[in-house]
RNA sequence: GGUGGGAUUCCCGAGUGGCUAAAGGGGGCAGACUGUAAAUCUGCUGGCACUGCCUUCGAUGGUUCGAAUCCAUCUCCCACCA
């Protein structure tokens, strides 16, 4: 099975420009490939990994992947799937992002020098003068055609702005310049990227003239759940599920896929656990026992995002707290998740608190939940407590006023919770 | 530039002087049921030192015992006209 044929069977592909062309060229060159990334916010999401697992996957296949970092788009907003304008950001910030993002990326590519290139597009547009933007690009686009569509029509009920109808543009100039600069020929997005993926290939080919060269574009199919036709849900809660542990902790992140839709499975260990062959991916899926198809899913997803040491203590600590789905390991895996030796390294998530605030009339309940970030805030902390959801160790906790003392914590801990799947264990300093 | 319409709590959207922390829906959270899933049912869903207090309905100022609701100015959005 070549990349591309494994690439389909994992289902990354939902449209391209001409598959046969593309297998081709994978199976009997090296490819220069890129896809693009907002620098938009300080931190990856799972939104974002879509792409970047299908670049692991070919990277890992000896293509060579183009970061690109759209810190000028970034000031102007894809207009793409948006009902109003984005803010725009500043030029500091953006700077600022891209570092973050290069960092995170590192951990599914190599982003060495040699089998990867990591760009701004800020550098090439920059120096773009107007005049001859228009002239050279611009006039090789036909609005009528943008105006057809599909991202734009949508905008163009609620109003979009000349700048903002002037993306795909800029993004089919990018491709025009790696395609130049790195002799790049493919660009991979999602699937609502289509349109400025093929603003690409088409300027490419109108500003090379006779001979034609050989560029493609690749989207990846939403992903969806079978089930009920929903997208696949991206946040815990309305929170978005980031690959920076600061905003999403590993065992939040490991739990995040754990719980993931039944339906969603397959597709999910095919996309996600990219370290397991396609075959096994599927045979998991199938297996019959669906929760160790997701505890696998989870260490894999958990492992390429944080580590296999930070992917351990999650399972650890998720399975010493739930219960393991195949304690007996039965079904067959190549995973190191056969590995991982739970009693070495359970490691509950916990907090902090200090034993003078026990001390001189205790603490609130309600206040040590926000403390350890099992509430918002207190009022909602004193819902949770009144909605029967908070207990500390094996005692339910029911008045929302509840002081806790240093007795409360025998042995200097205890497991707080705040419903079935959200606790801390709280150690006394 | 002109005329008209609009800005409400996470989102959509009611509300046009006190009964409004603000209907309804979505989303979210919790409880029951389960498999740490889905579906379903129930409760909750601004903050705090919580039977009370404080802050919120684009911004500022005003009228009033009392304003999301009335008036003035400003900002931004939308539609039509030029």
């Amino acid at each position: 099975m070549n990349v591309f044929q494994e690439l389909k069977r994992r289902n990354f592909l939902y449209q391209a420009t001409d598959e046969a062309a593309i297998e081709k060229k994978l199976s009997t060159e090296k490819v220069v490939y890129y896809a693009g990334f907002d620098p938009t916010g300080s931190s990856l999401h799972v939104g974002h990994l879509l792409p970047v697992m299908a670049m692991r996957l070919l990277q890992k296949a000896g293509h060579v992947p183009i970061v690109l970092v759209g810190g000028a788009t970034a000031q102007i907003g894809d207009p793409s799937g948006r009902s109003s304008a984005r803010v725009m950001l500043t030029k500091e910030m953006v700077a600022e992002n891209a570092a973050s993002l290069k960092h995170q990326l590192s951990r599914f590519l190599s982003l060495e020098e040699g089998k990867s290139h990591f760009v701004d597009n800020n550098d090439w547009f920059k120096e773009l003068m107007l005049l001859d933007f228009l002239r050279d690009i611009g006039s090789r686009f036909s609005v009528n055609r943008m105006l057809a569509q599909e991202s734009v029509k949508q905008r163009l009920e609620n109003g979009l702005s000349y700048l903002e109808f002037t993306y795909s543009l800029l993004q089919g100039y990018d491709f025009l310049h790696l395609h130049r600069a790195y002799n790049c020929t493919l660009e991979i997005g999602g699937q609502d990227q289509w349109g400025n993926m093929v603003a690409g290939t088409e300027l490419i080919r109108r500003m090379s003239g006779e001979s034609s060269p050989e560029v493609h574009c690749l989207t990846i199919p939403l992903l969806m759940n079978p089930a009920t036709g929903q997208k696949f849900g991206k946040s815990i809660g309305g929170a978005s599920v980031w690959l920076d542990p600061e905003r999403t902790n590993v065992f939040d992140y490991y739990q995040f896929w754990r719980n993931c839709d039944d339906g969603m499975i397959a597709d999910l260990l095919k996309k996600f656990a990219l370290d397991l062959p396609v075959e096994e991916a599927e045979a998991l899926a199938a297996c019959g026992n669906i929760n160790r198809a997701k505890e696998i899913l989870a260490y894999e997803a958990t492992k390429l995002a944080h580590g296999e040491a930070e992917a351990a203590k999650a399972f650890a600590a998720a399975g010493s707290k739930f219960g393991f789905a195949d304690p007996q390991k039965l079904i067959p895996t190549t995973s190191t998740i056969l590995k991982v030796d739970v009693a070495a390294v359970a490691e509950v998530p916990s907090a902090v608190c200090l034993r003078s605030q026990l001390e001189n009339g205790g603490l609130r309940v309600a206040n040590l939940m926000v403390d350890a970030a099992l509430a918002g805030s207190t009022s909602e902390a004193r819902r949770l407590i009144q909605g029967g959801a908070v207990s500390l160790g094996d005692r339910k906790i029911c008045d929302p006023s509840a002081v806790l003392k240093p007795e409360d914590f025998p042995g200097g801990e205890a497991m707080l919770r705040a419903g079935k799947k959200k606790f801390k264990k709280i150690i006394v300093q």
